[in-house]
Formats: C-alpha cells, sequence, structure tokens
RNA sequence: GCCCCCAUCGUCUAGUGGCCUAGGACAUCGCCCUUUCAAGGCGACGGCGGGGAUUCGAAUUCCCCUGGGGGCACCA
C-alpha cells in the first residue's frame, strides 16, 4: 500500500466528541502504520450550526490527544482549503459537470409535494424515493424556469444496478439502487449535500482510504455512484462500530462525560485515553492492554478491527488511567495536580507538594481526585468522632506520640526528605518497643492523631510532608485528649 | 415500514473447522502482602442468543428466527 491519505472530517457543531476521537484515532493510526498522511477536513456546510470557536478547540483536543494532522485548515497543506465553506467553486464546478452529462437534473417539486410522496411511500411499505417527475424536464425548459426565477434544486440521476464495495472490516457489502432516491445534490439556498461534498473532497484530496463510522454505512452507495458518473476513483472504506452507552443505546449526554475536553478537564491522561479508545473495538492479538500510540501506531490492523458496537466501560478506562498515573514521577505528577490542588483551595510549596505526589499517587484515578486525597495535608485534623477518640486511647500511645514529638522537636526543618521521615518513624518504633509497647499498636493511633482519619496515606509520607509545627500542634491535641480520657475512666 | 450492519463472560476482547472441558483484561468476590486505605501478587465467579444444515468434528461455514444498532432529509 503506497502513498496512503486518509481524512478526519468534522462538523465544527460541538467539541470532539469521544466518538470522534476514536475515528480520528482509527484514521491517525491506518495512516502513521503505513508511513501515510492524514489531512483534517472541516465539514462546515451547515453554516447555522457551526462555528469557528469549535473548529479550534477540536483541533486542540486533536493535538492534546497527539493525533495532530499533516494537512489541514491549521497548517494548510497542496489539496486545500481544507473547510468545505471554502470549497464552494470546486462543488459547483462538479455540478456543472454532472448536468452536462446528464448524471443529474434540476428539480422544481416543492417540500410539500416531496412529503405527501414520502409519506404515501412510507404507508405502502416502501423505501422513500424521489419518483423523479423533474427528471421528464428538458433542460431547456428547466433553464427558462430559473431564469423566471423559480427555486430548483440539483437531483444525482441513480442509475439502475447494485453497487458493492469491499470494507476493509466488513468485508463485502452491496446496496441495491433500487432502495436509492435521486438524491439533492445542490440546495435551493446554493448549499451542497453533504453526499456530494465529501465525494467532491476526498476526490479532490486524494484521499485513498475513508475510514469511518459505520453510520456512514449507506452514504457510501451513494457516494459511490457519485465518483462513477464524475469518473473519478473510488477510495477503500473501513467503517468501524460506534461506541454504545451502558444501555446500549448510541452514547449520549445522559450516560456521563462524552466530550475529550470533558476528560482532560477531569485529569485524564491523553496516554490512557487514548490507549481506551484503541482497546475498544481493537485489540493486538495478544494479551497486551496496555500500548503507547507508537506501539498501536506499530501494531495497528484494521483487519483487526471489531465488527460489532462497543460499549464505553468508564471503570477500563480509569484502571488505564491509574496505571499510567502510577507511572510518573513525583515532580510530574506535582505539576499535573497543581492546577487542581489550587483549584480546591490547597496550597503547597513545591517540595511539599512533590510528597504529598508521592503519597498520594497509588491512590489516584484521575488528577481530579488529588484534593480529597491531599486533604490531610493540609487541614486541621477533625478529632470529634468518637470511635476515632477510642482510637486514641490504646495502651503506650501517649508514650509513642511523646516520643514523635520529642524527636521531632530535635530538628529544625519544617518538612523531612523521605528518608528522614523514616528514620524518625523507625526510631520512635524502637523507642516504642524498648518499653514493651508492641509496634503495630501505635500505628493507628498515631495515624488517628496526625489526621483525624483511620485511614490515608503511609506514615512516613504524613511525617515528611504535614510540616513539623502541625504535627506538633496535633500531637499535643492529642495528648491533650488522652489525658481528659484518662482523667474520665 | 423498507434497506444495511452486528451478535463469545456484566463490560472490552482472543478465537478464521480439531490446539477450546473457550484464553486475557476491567468490574465483582476471596486470600496474601501490609502500621490503615490504596497499590501490588494470587485465586474464584462468570460466556459462545435460539433453531436447523454442512462435516468424522462447529464458537468458528451456510440458512432461518430473535435481539441490538445504523440509515431511509433541501443535517452532517
Amino acid at each position: 500500500m503506497t502513498d496512503v491519505r486518509v481524512r478526519f472530517a468534522p462538523s465544527p457543531t460541538g467539541t470532539l466528541h469521544i466518538g470522534s476521537a476514536r475515528t480520528a484515532l482509527y484514521n491517525h493510526l491506518f495512516a502513521r502504520h503505513h508511513g501515510g498522511t492524514l489531512v483534517l477536513r472541516v465539514e462546515d456546510t451547515d453554516l447555522k450550526r457551526s462555528r469557528r470557536e469549535y473548529e479550534l478547540s477540536i483541533v486542540r483536543d486533536l493535538h492534546w490527544l497527539g493525533l495532530q494532522a499533516d494537512e489541514g485548515p491549521d497548517v494548510g497543506g497542496p489539496y486545500g482549503p481544507y473547510r468545505q465553506s471554502e470549497r464552494a467553486p470546486l462543488y459547483q464546478a462538479g455540478v456543472e459537470k454532472l448536468l452536462e452529462s446528464g448524471h443529474a437534473y434540476h428539480c422544481f417539486c416543492t417540500q410539500e409535494r416531496l412529503d405527501g410522496l414520502k409519506a404515501q411511500q412510507l404507508a405502502a411499505g416502501l423505501m422513500p424515493t424521489y419518483d423523479r417527475l423533474c427528471r421528464e424536464l428538458t433542460a431547456e425548459a428547466a433553464k427558462e424556469r430559473i431564469a423566471s426565477g423559480e427555486e430548483a434544486t440539483v437531483r444525482f440521476f441513480v442509475p439502475q444496478g447494485d453497487v458493492t464495495f469491499d470494507d476493509l472490516i466488513h468485508g463485502p457489502i452491496t446496496f441495491s439502487s433500487d432502495v436509492i432516491g435521486d438524491f439533492i445534490i445542490h440546495r435551493t439556498d446554493g448549499g451542497f449535500a453533504y453526499n456530494y461534498a465529501v465525494v467532491i473532497d476526498d476526490a479532490g484530496m486524494h484521499v485513498t482510504h475513508v475510514v469511518r463510522g459505520e453510520d456512514h454505512i449507506s452514504n457510501t452507495a451513494r457516494q459511490l455512484m457519485l465518483y462513477e458518473a464524475l469518473g473519478e476513483e473510488a477510495p477503500h472504506y473501513a467503517h468501524h462500530s460506534l461506541i454504545h452507552g451502558a444501555d446500549g443505546g448510541k452514547l449520549s449526554k445522559r450516560h456521563g462525560a462524552t466530550s475529550i475536553g470533558e476528560f482532560r478537564d477531569m485529569g485524564y491522561l491523553p496516554s490512557a485515553v487514548v490507549n481506551y479508545l484503541a482497546l475498544l473495538s481493537w485489540s493486538p492479538g495478544d494479551d497486551r492492554e496496555k500500548l503507547t500510540l507508537e506501539e498501536l501506531v506499530s501494531e495497528f490492523d484494521m483487519a483487526r478491527v471489531s465488527k460489532s458496537a462497543a460499549i464505553f466501560d468508564l471503570d477500563k478506562l480509569n484502571w488505564l488511567n491509574g496505571l499510567y498515573i502510577r507511572e510518573l514521577a513525583a515532580e510530574e505528577l506535582s505539576e499535573y495536580i497543581r492546577p487542581y490542588l489550587h483549584e480546591a483551595g490547597l496550597e503547597f510549596d513545591e517540595g511539599q507538594r512533590e510528597i504529598v505526589s508521592a503519597a498520594i499517587q497509588p491512590k489516584l484515578v484521575t488528577f481530579g481526585d488529588a484534593p480529597i486525597h491531599a486533604q490531610v495535608f493540609a487541614d486541621e485534623p477533625i478529632l470529634t468522632a468518637s470511635s476515632h477518640l477510642e482510637a486514641l486511647d490504646e495502651p503506650g500511645a501517649d508514650i509513642a506520640f511523646a516520643l514523635l514529638a520529642e524527636a521531632l522537636e530535635a530538628r529544625d526543618s519544617e518538612y523531612f526528605a523521605l528518608e528522614q521521615a523514616r528514620m524518625i518513624l523507625a526510631q520512635v518504633g524502637d523507642g516504642c518497643r524498648e518499653r514493651g509497647i508492641k509496634g503495630k499498636a501505635i500505628f493507628k493511633p498515631l495515624r488517628v492523631a496526625l489526621t483525624g482519619c483511620d485511614h490515608g496515606p503511609e506514615l512516613f509520607y504524613l511525617i515528611a510532608g504535614l510540616g513539623r509545627s502541625r504535627l506538633l500542634a496535633r500531637l499535643h491535641t492529642a495528648l491533650g485528649y488522652l489525658a481528659q480520657l484518662g482523667g474520665r475512666s
């Protein structure tokens, strides 16, 4: 396969959706695997709903995922323009060609007549198709009516016969032209129909392989007819399945987050999203689940893409994201979680934030989870729940607290290196053991005294990252509670 | 209604006629590790939608049914 050219063609009527992102990914993987070219084409023929800001956000999200195109409205290229709204002259030329060769004709039917026709056919159990009334008009008659100011559309004259194509994912698919009516390629408002524009564009951009969702399968027959009529060579097609929600229906807002931007904002890593999306409907053929973009590129094979629809499974994305997060170095993680901590009102200096990062790393599913886990490093512990107070009342706890306080007081830095924190903790443990207190018994009270909570990061992280003054204050508070409890009993 | 596509554990998948008493992963549950919670390790649970046909042999091929999805626009 030489000179592979594929395209990703979103309409800028919203932000990049998880489903479109997967289409972009498959295009990217196919192009890169074959050393080909990926072009980005903006399908903004629907002027009412298309917005430039959406185009920009789609490009930004594509970049975030690492799926930048080689040609497109943002980077240019030899076969532009890359926005459909700027390609009208090309479409117009094609329409004229089709009109001249008799592959298209003007139609003056009103919407009312068309609606009635459709209702009639539906009632008769037929596929609604245009009845070719205006096909009977001579070119001269049509010209006169247009000249007299009548509005007209241009319809493609659908040829008789079957249309078959060999889909790279599905294999051979055949449509009978009987179920395809003469469709409009040029609207009365001057706009061009999608199925037509796509053909002019793909042909003009020398696209060799069209990789898109299977909601386009039935469009393919129309497009193939257009290629034939235009005398252009048709590309190969690969129609991948659609993503469904947990209820089996098409993925939509009510299934939760569906746009790439939302996942980015929640604190997902692009590597995890890309990995997950690739695995949805594709597998390397062995047991590997975790693959980088580079690995995906070298392993990707369109023939291995599953035909059946896949249900979006957040649990698995979460698992992958956690996997990638745990791979991060503490200083990287620290940078990633900074904005989330800041937004939650948790401020740490750089060194402390790195300790916090390392401490909470195993617990993170997304970066957005950082604040809830980092909370213990910021707030004063709230020792009110009676169960927690009881946890303090362990024989020897007071001694352990005092030993830790002593060890801390002997040092003058506010924060400690992890190694140092480990040493301090070991020192306390040794001291307890010397006094006949079991090591295991003191850790829980210590944790409760320090955090007010019975679970959380490993103790040495707390000692390293909490800060000496705060540690001491909490220790003294706990000691005070202990004294009260002792007085009561 | 008509046309097209699809069908293996709850979910994503491996499987292309014998290697399948169907493999892996997520989720769930249990155990281990452990100063807690996680993480990690080990294990358990759990599936070829139904019916015919071809074949010595079918998850795998063919047909029918059922179920799901998509399309049938002067949307893309």
